[in-house]
DNA sequence: GCCGTTTTCGGCCCGACTGTTTTCAGTCG
């Protein structure tokens, strides 16, 4: 009942989509059609802009795998909290049915078997079955099918499915490819899956292998430390289940192995992710190819009604040697693996728009050594110029600093000492409504002033609304020149606080606040998803290692990562510019700033001015309509706009012209 | 249900493994 007092948004359309695309593949329906509803379930998730702004401006039927059916179902859930096929849905099916689906070896065919036979609607029932014999009955289940249900249900008993840190996932990789390439077999050995894709957590891990001689390669992967169960052992390909943490389930680890002239082919397709797969292959298609972890083919096609037979392959075009023959073979540039999500990388690579994404090389300074005295200051300083950094900023939590004249002190001397151009700040904690308590004096002493969006827990109790409101005004305060842990997050372990990203980046971006990327691999935050908001609003990031260590200092490739992932350039980042640069940037935000020494320090040239994109410019200038604005912002987050497109492709200083004539 | 350099019908990613159906459907990633 509370549910109808509460607006239905994105994730509420897509769950029902999501719903009826299940109970459509268990109720034995068309399974392209049940496909279609999970693919629009997906896209309504993945939306930035509220799917009800789209349906008012008419522009769903633009996004790719959205048609016209799709948006009388999504008028009428956005009325009514759900839709005619999908009350008819839940009239023929338990939607109990649901978690069945999800259990290992509990296919769509299995759960309706098991439903119609059994009287099986939900998960308890099927253990019942399962550990009665029952379930041993229905025809294709045989005992091996059955042990692995019981095994898979205790598992969920036991807690959701484990999630490895990038970092830890990448550790725990790292033992098992070395371990791997005991096997003198073994020529090449590397993870794939979305710890290659950089992604904050992993789910599973996934080893690709490059052999001759597979089968002892399998048997070296089954006896790996660990290993408490085989799900599977083939001649290519094993998965096993690791022993998990205490008091949460395991880990699975998948093995796959290809011939050393596939790797290339094999490194892409485990890769992932599954969207871009999917993507790559249709595109393949197209272009009469078939694409698959063993390498390029030519398609032999036979014309129309000749289904299979058109799978038939004819000749391989390319053995897939490196991943680059792949994506050349469909006639695309390579697409680094942080940016394979399916999320518009294809149609950016195709029309030569892939960003040029931050590397760790192009950062000149660490902005976020967290220091607790001067002599730590001291080795993290150290270690940042030695990985080649030209500055570096020590922060310090402002509660912690008794002295602060004598702080700023210690950091010049640091600077004299090390030869880095050291900036100093303070970190202070916005409050529940959104202040900032720095004094002007403390302001004009330190360098930066950062402020941290997440002192207290109980400020996640806050709605959405009023957290939004929170930062904004925190960001507008003029207090602060770094807006740290927008969100607050830490991963596996405490969700972010439920608030609107978006506003706040460009308020950021207008106010020139920096907006920070910490590198701690449990924060991550800015998150990847707000990294790419932020491409579009235009707030500079911050990228920092978080480090209270020397070791921690490596931290910063996380930062880069995360920045990737959101298909961020150098020209957004702060810390890609020079110490100079960074000095006149803080500069500008306090005009009677004493700063501005000349420094002892040798510099190296200053990087040219950011290039501000016109359309975000347009956006954050122009008094616009709620409905062009969300049409640009909607466009700038990604989605598919191809009159604005083609409108902006015509060259010359008109097509911003072009595009705005176009929207009024 | 969606899509179109196969465009209003016909196809939709692809391959490996498993079980039990003696030739392939179901499941998975």
């Amino acid at each position: 009942m509370q549910q109808e007092q509460r607006a239905v948004d994105n994730a509420d359309v897509a769950a029902v989509f999501l719903e009826m695309g299940e109970l459509l593949a268990i109720a034995g329906g068309d399974l392209y059609r049940s496909r279609a509803f999970r693919t629009t379930a997906r896209i309504l998730e993945e939306l930035t802009t509220p799917v009800g702004e789209l349906l008012l401006l008419n522009r769903l039927t633009s996004i790719r795998g959205i048609g016209a059916g799709s948006v009388e179902r999504i008028q009428q859930i956005l009325q009514t909290g759900t839709c005619a096929d999908h009350q008819k849905l839940l009239q023929r099916l338990p939607t109990g049915l649901r978690e069945v689906l999800h259990v290992r070896g509990m296919g769509p065919r299995h759960a309706r078997l098991a439903f119609e036979m059994l009287g099986v609607s939900n998960r308890e029932q099927l253990e019942w079955v399962a550990r009665n014999g029952l379930l041993r009955a229905l025809p294709g289940v045989g005992d091996k099918t059955v042990d692995r249900v019981i095994s898979h249900l205790d598992e969920l008993k036991i807690g959701p499915p484990p999630r490895l840190l990038l970092r830890d996932a990448l550790l725990l990789g790292a033992r098992l490819v070395d371990w791997l390439k005991e096997d003198p077999a073994v020529v090449r050995v590397e993870q794939t899956g979305s710890a290659r894709r950089r992604k904050e957590t992993v789910g599973d891990l996934d080893v690709l292998v490059a052999t001759a001689r597979p089968a002892p390669c399998v048997q070296r992967f089954l006896a790996f430390p660990g290993v408490k169960e085989v799900l599977l052992a083939g001649e290519s390909r094993a998965s096993v289940v690791l022993e998990g943490v205490p008091g949460r389930g395991a880990m699975q680890a998948d093995l796959r192995i290809v011939v050393v002239e596939s790797f290339g082919a094999g490194l892409h397709y485990f890769t992932g992710s599954k969207q871009h797969n999917i993507q790559v292959r249709l595109r393949a298609n197209q272009r009469k190819l078939a694409v698959s972890e063993h390498g390029v083919w030519e398609r032999k096609l036979f014309g129309r009604n000749h289904g299979d037979e058109n799978r038939k392959i004819a000749r391989r075009i390319t053995p897939g040697t490196v991943e680059g023959d792949l994506f050349a073979a469909v006639g695309l540039p390579l697409i680094v693996p942080e940016l394979r999500e399916g999320d518009g990388e294809i149609d950016a690579a195709d029309a030569g728009r892939l960003p040029r994404l931050v590397e760790l090389s192009d950062l000149r300074g660490d902005l976020g050594l967290r220091a607790r005295s001067a002599a730590e200051a001291a080795d993290l300083l150290a270690a940042s110029k030695a990985r080649g950094h030209a500055y570096g900023t020590w922060i310090r939590p402002l509660h912690e600093v008794d002295d602060v004249a004598a702080f700023v002190r210690q950091a010049r001397a640091l600077e004299d000492r090390l030869q880095l151009r050291v900036f100093c700040g303070v970190e202070v904690l916005i409050d529940k409504a959104g202040g900032v308590q720095v004094p002007a004096t403390l302001r004009a002493a330190v360098d930066v002033v950062v402020g941290c969006a997440q002192p207290l827990l109980s400020v996640f109790d806050l709605a959405k609304a009023a957290q939004t409101a929170r930062l904004l005004k925190a960001v507008s305060s003029g207090a602060l020149d770094v807006l740290a842990r927008p969100t607050g997050r830490r991963l596996l372990v405490q969700d972010g606080a439920d608030l609107d990203l978006h506003p706040v980046l460009l308020s950021a971006a207008r106010e020139h606040v920096a907006v920070e990327v910490s590198g701690d691999p449990q924060r991550l935050d800015l998150s990847a998803r707000g990294c790419r908001a932020d491409r579009a609003a235009g707030a500079l990031l911050s990228l920092s290692s978080a480090a209270t260590t020397v070791s921690e200092t490596g931290l910063l490739q996380h930062a880069v990562w995360q920045a990737r992932r959101g298909w961020i350039e150098p020209a957004l980042v702060l810390n890609s510019r020079s110490a100079a640069d960074v000095d006149a940037w803080l500069g500008e935000r306090r005009p009677g700033r004493a700063r501005s020494r000349t420094s002892t320090v040798t510099e190296a040239a200053p990087s040219p001015d950011r290039p501000v994109d016109p359309l975000v410019e347009l956006l954050n200038t122009r008094p616009l309509s709620k409905a062009l604005r969300a049409r640009l912002e909607g466009f700038l987050h990604g989605d598919v706009d191809d009159e604005l497109r083609r409108a902006l492709e015509h060259d010359g200083p008109n097509a911003l012209q072009k595009a705005f004539a176009l929207l009024v």
